[in-house]
DNA sequence: CTACGATCTGGAGCGCGCTCCAGATCAAGC
DNA sequence: GCTTGATCTGGAGCGCGCTCCAGATCGTAG
């Protein structure tokens, strides 16, 4: 039991690292973003380089693209994961500001999720009273012009 | 049955209508919004004017800005608004259009909700297994600080 | 009539999250 | 070595949805 398998997401990975571009192709964002990212303070820690200069992205970089636009799909600010980001940068002895600023946002994911359900639950509710009145042929008053 | 009441939702309204600063107040949005909205094409038909030309509101702007804010809540785009406000200004004849257009809209909310909840929950994941090294003491190398 | 806060208009500014650009450098094929 | 396309950096620009500002006018209490 507890086979060791680090980072089992990447298997394909040269020994190298991608480049930039195949590193936002396989995680789906720009190359724009990708650096955007770095230089905003977005990544626990930059992508190697190149003797050259160019990045070169490993599988510790791809996997943290990946949850950050996880999170960012959930309405996360970039502000917020470059707070979490610092966390991380800090070393352990924090986790448990991490789990906290994860949950702070998870609540009010959820308060959000709750907030657009109910919204929509109410115009659905008009879309139903409007369509029965398309339907009757009354519709004039409601939603249309007024006056 | 069928007792005739036409926006029972605003019921303490004065015939005069209400000044910019009270609508504000009561639909929960600010005063710049309020103009914002109007001169962006976003009403069906804006509020009446006093011999002076300061705006009233009455019942029916009051009633579209509620409509309206929660359409907003779920994410409508002030464009598709507005091309929901221009069917109305049409008049009748289009009702099948503007009943596509929310549901369009709504189809989109439901991905949208879909999505959140669906990354939210591969979040949670990570959440609990952080949460479980943490508890067992060997958190390092997961969302820490990679290399 | 006066004063003073509320409202008016046109237009500029802002915060967010990218996105694009210019000009320079790098990398790979011939 | 040369060419050609990818990548680099610093910084400007953009689209959205407001938000704020200046300078003028309105409206109401005294």
């Amino acid at each position: 039991m507890s086979v060791t398998h680090r980072s089992p997401r990447f298997a394909d990975l040269p020994d190298e690292g991608l480049s930039i571009a195949e590193a936002a192709r396989r995680s789906g964002v720009s190359v724009d973003t990708l650096r955007y990212y770095e230089r905003t303070g977005m990544m626990p820690s930059p992508p190697a380089r190149t003797s050259g200069g160019t990045r070169r992205y490993h599988a510790a970089e791809l996997d943290w693209i990946r949850t950050c636009t996880r999170l960012r799909a959930t309405g996360m600010s970039t502000e917020r994961i470059r707070r979490y980001v610092e966390l991380v940068r800090e070393g352990e002895g924090n986790e448990a500001q991490r789990l906290e600023l994860l949950e702070t946002h998870r609540a009010e994911v959820v308060a959000q999720l709750e907030s657009i359900t109910e919204n929509l639950r109410l115009i659905d509710h008009k879309i139903d009273v409007y369509r029965e009145r398309v339907a009757r042929g009354d519709a004039d008053g409601l939603w249309s012009t007024p006056r």
